[in-house]
DNA sequence: TCTGGGGTCCTAGGACCC
DNA sequence: TCTGGGGTCCTAGGACCC
């Protein structure tokens, strides 16, 4: 048996948490750049604001009904998740962390427990140790544990919790989820199902096995299988090494200059090494990519770029050199940029044998030593007295920093937030 | 005026090998 | 000039997730 635990409204209740008027309150959250709602309490869900909703489009409807907006403050949801993940790696021998508010707990060892009074029990102790709400599913494989847990989430009278234990609760639960809420199924696929007449998670269980197979591939029939009961996704307990780490960001002004997109790609590819370096990895392509709005059809621009390095690196200076190339090549004037970014590939651990190694041997050893020490002192200063004391001075956010208005203080991360909160 | 960011996996098709 | 079978690797694009 898989339990899912979903941590309800999550980024929402993260700022209820340290702020206690907020509670039956409406509240969002907004995007990066203040762009569109990304988070809704119930209570803002029960006014009817939807998902992805840009923000200027309800900002007066907003207003009105007095709901409360945040600004997106990733430090304070990134340390209320490992909050709950260590809250649960104590009740129960493994668990996977699927996603910021997610975790899949494996059950299997729980034969001869009360599932539904131990999945309160989950319940109840995160919300007493980190004040997070959570909804807890329990089914015989993970798409089902999610069923399960939507129905816990989204019905009332499950009061948190849903077990799926025998073939008739299955059943039934299947009969009432829609096929685009199944995990896994999005809009293309639903789209080919309703033609099919598939209309609930049930009919997709009952469908032709070759026809999914055809139509939706490999993962479809896994999907199927597993709402037959059948477990083909197995607990992944280690997180396997990042393919690609990418750091990039809407712009909140338009940007025309290239000195300003520089500032930028600088400061993409700074986060992109530091990224590196807490992951124990090395990047040995970098992809730079520059774009005008989305939304401007006429006067429009989307850039991208790749290059491959002579060798692997985590270093901030060799990753900036590389994306200032790039940008190099990309940049075009008379264009009003809205976002940029950096992605750096093709990435081995740390300690890996297979790395390249320069033609010049004995040259690369000391410049990577050096750059090593230089990166470790820069990284101990930021850890030390917070994110950016010391940077590279081609990294600079005046000209393109994003929007955030309505950022709440750093609760669980910054002494300073803190002695705020108490004046 | 204003519309997020960060990922993974799979497939098809091309290029190439023996 | 015609002809077979089996394989790998890479890339672009699509679909999906939170």
């Amino acid at each position: 048996m898989f339990a899912l635990v979903d941590c309800n409204n999550f980024y929402a209740s993260c700022e209820r948490v340290f702020n206690p008027a907020l509670r039956n309150r409406p509240v969002i959250v907004l995007s990066n750049n203040d762009g569109c709602i990304i988070a809704r309490s119930e209570e803002a869900k029960a006014l009817g604001i939807q998902m992805g909703t840009p923000f200027f489009k309800c900002r007066e409807m907003l207003e009105r009904y007095k709901v409360v907006v945040f600004s997106s403050n990733y430090p304070l949801y990134g340390d209320m998740s490992s909050r709950v993940m260590t809250t649960l790696s104590a009740l129960a021998p493994e668990i996977e962390m699927y996603s910021i508010d997610e975790a899949f707990l494996d059950m299997s060892s729980f034969k001869r427990y009360d599932l539904a009074a131990y999945a309160k029990h989950i319940r109840k102790s995160v919300r007493q140790y980190t004040g997070i709400p959570v909804s807890v599913g329990i089914a015989p494989t993970k798409t089902l544990a999610k069923v399960a847990s939507r129905l816990a989430k989204k019905r009332p009278e499950y009061q948190g919790v849903c077990l799926l234990d025998t073939h008739d609760a299955i059943r039934s639960a299947l009969q009432i989820t829609k096929v685009e809420d199944v995990w896994g199924i999005g809009r293309q696929s639903s789209r080919l199902l309703h033609a099919e007449r598939i209309e609930t998670a049930a009919d997709l269980a009952d469908a032709s096995a070759a026809w999914v197979r055809k139509h939706l591939h490999i993962v479809g029939s896994r999907i199927q299988a597993e709402l037959n009961g059948e477990s083909c996704l197995a607990m992944e307990l280690v997180r396997p090494v990042k393919q690609s780490i990418c750091t990039s960001r809407s712009f909140g002004r338009n940007v025309t200059t290239k000195e300003e997109l520089e500032q930028a790609v600088a400061t993409f590819a700074g986060k992109c090494a530091f990224k590196l370096r807490k992951e124990k990895a090395l990047a040995s392509m970098v992809t730079v990519f520059i774009g005008t709005s989305a939304f401007d059809e006429k006067d429009e621009y989307w850039g991208t770029q790749t290059v491959s390095l002579c060798y692997p690196t985590q270093d901030s200076i060799a990753l900036l050199r590389a994306s200032h190339l790039l940008l190099d090549a990309l940049f075009k004037g008379g264009y009003a940029y809205k976002k940029a970014g950096v992605i750096v590939s093709g990435i081995v651990p740390e300690q890996s044998a297979c790395m390249t190694l320069s033609l010049f041997h004995d040259e690369q050893e000391s410049r990577n030593e050096r750059e090593k020490k230089l990166m470790e002192v820069m990284d101990g200063i930021n850890g030390r007295y917070g994110r950016g004391a010391v940077r590279l001075a081609a990294e600079h956010s005046e000209g393109w920093k994003p929007n955030q208005e309505r950022l709440s203080p750093c609760y669980t991360t910054r002494w300073g937030d803190i002695i705020e909160v108490n004046v």
